[in-house]
RNA sequence: UGGGGCGUCGCCAAGUGGUAAGGCAUCGGUUUUUGGUACCGACAUUCCCAGGUUCGAAUCCUGGCGCCCCAG
């Protein structure tokens, strides 16, 4: 192990021009930046974009990413840049790890991550392993999180700027991919620092505005998409007080989460009512004043633990998470009852809990990220 | 057709002579690589209808229409 090279930017004991990073694009700013900036420093490197879907809505939307213009985009950052770039058609892939579960959690009452799916089963599965093959030492992708190498193995931090820290959508990153990774915007200040990058290399994304909402859905119409992979999911039903009382009638569970407010248009009453609870099988919308939506005891399973000591050699784990990606992390009790199951004891309840999101673990006195799960019943 | 009460935004509801509160619902926006929440904004020139009194009425008077309750 000659130990006399000192290591580049992303870790490795030589040079850049001898370092092959594949750079995951999805045609935005922030991974156009990273391809751009290693690209800048020297690295062979590899854009690869996926093909995700191809609605024709999706074409002009603007905010999408891995789709239409957005491949356009990422190629013509690699033209500007000059390094070579491929798409990846992984259409069918996507459909089935992403968007199948997405449709059949909301027709089993939860209300799915797509995003955190994609990443685990797609971008850091699929992608990772066309990476390998690629020979690359590593693979780079423009999310905001840190990846510090520490003791023995690397850890994973939440990223400078708490504002567009990304950690809730990365919790069931594994080590191994972990040791494969880089993210090289995780520690600016700011997505301002992004953009000035992007200006300052020329890139034609530099003012594309942000992603967001789910990808794959057109106009913010989940339910369309879902009434399309699964016809006649969206029946209606009943909306009933917590008492069982009926007080309206809705378009479809599908159409509604937990705490949601809007969409019930059930008025005259003094207070708003949300939706406390889903009943897929008798067609049934719960709802209740907003006080019914406080939850403290969270069970949650598919854990991914990126603790230091084993996961179940504690029967509690101090720390804190979070149930939602925005609003920081809180105090809570994780205790684990199987390998990859806890209930999590919430030490201030939190509203609007719903099955189907990410419960995720943070150190309570540091930016390091301990994993997280799914939240199966709220 | 004896008695009593009521009719103000989609719903609930304040306002009883001085030029239409508020809540819920709805719509729009902001925030946000999930949903949701939250926040901001919009939302009755008009008060069941028709006359009348008044400088001025949703508020007073007359008539009509429509509800509800009690007594039949």
């Amino acid at each position: 192990m000659p130990r006399d090279l000192p290591l580049n930017s992303l870790g490795f004991a030589k040079p850049p021009s001898e370092t092959r990073v594949v750079v995951a694009m999805s045609g935005g700013v922030d991974s156009s930046v990273v391809a751009a900036m290693l690209a800048e420093e020297g690295y062979d490197v590899v854009g690869v974009t996926l093909q995700l879907y191809d609605h024709g809505a999706a074409l002009a939307k603007k905010g999408a990413c891995c789709a239409g213009r957005d491949i356009h985009d990422a190629r013509r950052v690699a033209e500007t840049m000059g390094f070579p770039h491929y798409v990846l058609d992984f259409e069918n892939a996507f459909r089935e790890a992403v968007i199948e579960e997405f449709a059949d959690a909301y027709l089993a009452g939860a209300t799915p991550v797509p995003c955190i799916r994609c990443n685990e089963r797609v971008k850091f599965k699929d992608l990772l392993a066309t990476a390998k093959d690629l020979e690359a030492d590593c693979m780079a992708t423009g999310h905001y999180i840190q990846r510090k190498v520490g003791g023995l193995a690397p850890e994973l931090h939440q990223a400078a700027d708490a504002a567009r820290d990304q950690s809730y959508f990365l919790f069931s990153t594994t080590p191994e991919q972990l040791s494969y990774l880089r993210f090289p915007l995780g520690h600016l200040a700011s997505k301002a620092e992004t953009r000035a990058l992007a200006a300052k290399y020329g890139l034609p994304v530099a003012d594309k505005p942000d992603s967001q909402d789910i990808c794959f859905v057109p106009n913010g119409n989940y339910a369309a998409v879902i009434e399309k992979l699964r016809p006649g999911s969206a029946d209606p039903g009943e909306i009933v007080d917590l008492d069982g009382n009926v007080l309206g009638e809705h378009r479809g569970v599908i159409y509604y989460t937990i705490g949601q407010r809007k969409g019930l248009g059930i008025g005259g009453l003094e207070d708003p009512l949300y939706v406390v609870r889903l009943d897929p099988v008798a067609r049934r919308v719960i709802v209740g004043p907003k006080a019914a939506l406080s939850t403290r005891i969270i069970p949650v399973r598919e854990i991914n633990w990126l603790g230091d000591a084993p996961f179940d050699s504690s029967t509690e784990w101090h720390l804190k998470v979070k149930v939602r990606s925005t609003r920081p992390p809180r105090e809570a009790i994780l205790r684990p009852t199987g390998p990859t199951t806890a209930e999590v004891e919430l030490l201030a309840p939190e509203d609007g809990v719903s099955a189907g999101q990410a419960c995720v673990f943070y150190a309570p006195e540091s930016s390091r990220i301990f994993g997280g799960g799914w939240i199966w019943k709220g």
